[in-house]
DNA sequence: TAAGCTTACCTTGACATTCTAGGTATCAAG
DNA sequence: CTTGATACCTAGAATGTCAAGGTAAGCTTA
């Protein structure tokens, strides 16, 4: 099973980055370790996803970006949540547990 | 996410597709159907995604195809489980728990 | 001081899946 | 005989993820 889709269901990976930079300002490499490291390895952080989604989160307004310095003194670029941003969280939360539910609805019948 | 709050995460639709045959064999239409019924028309099923997912389904050998007639006098073409299907089934249940348990874990932090 | 590992970022192209938006045909009901 | 529901099908666009590359700088150790 596969190639694709197997990792992240397409969708998810912009509500765990966002649920990630609640716990304050992060830089790309420190969100997919928290990531991982939350959820022992189920969830793989692929850079080649990230950084794109990082992209399409900061164009949308729903997070920012500022170039600093990261604990071990290396160049980062630090995300940090937008107001517009923990609004699209709540919705996005929201949604996953609807969906959620239904497709337990689904799975759950005798 | 789109615009429609009720579009599916790509990789679901098989899953709710085989889990609706294990109850028998079912056309198309009665497949989007029962799951949006089941699920209050939390899933919506399109069948621009519905046909093609069965295509491909039916050409990995999970699910099998026969003409037949409706319950409503019309011709309908009726899906029946593989057991290599059932087998599927199974593994894509257990991934989507591993899955949302992991989501689960990350959205639930304080 | 060089080699090698880790951190950290970035990009391109392939790929799978879903959605939009059409279309056909049949049957039942009004 | 027109409308609505049933039932199937498809092309093309949009989306997001992954694989697989790459750069560069700091730390460690030999």
């Amino acid at each position: 099973m596969s190639k694709t889709t197997a990792d992240l269901l397409q969708g998810t990976l912009s509500v765990l980055i966002l649920k990630t930079l609640t716990w304050g300002p992060r830089h790309g490499y420190a969100i997919a370790r928290m990531i991982e490291d939350t959820t022992d390895d189920t969830l793989l952080i692929e850079e080649g996803s990230l950084y794109p989604a990082l992209y399409r989160m900061e164009r949308r307004g729903w997070i920012e970006a500022e170039w600093g310095t990261s604990e071990l003194n290396r160049k980062a670029k630090f995300y940090r949540l937008t107001s517009a941003g923990r609004a699209q969280l709540r919705a996005e939360i929201a949604q996953w547990r609807r969906f959620s539910v239904a497709v337990e609805k689904v799975l759950a019948t005798a």
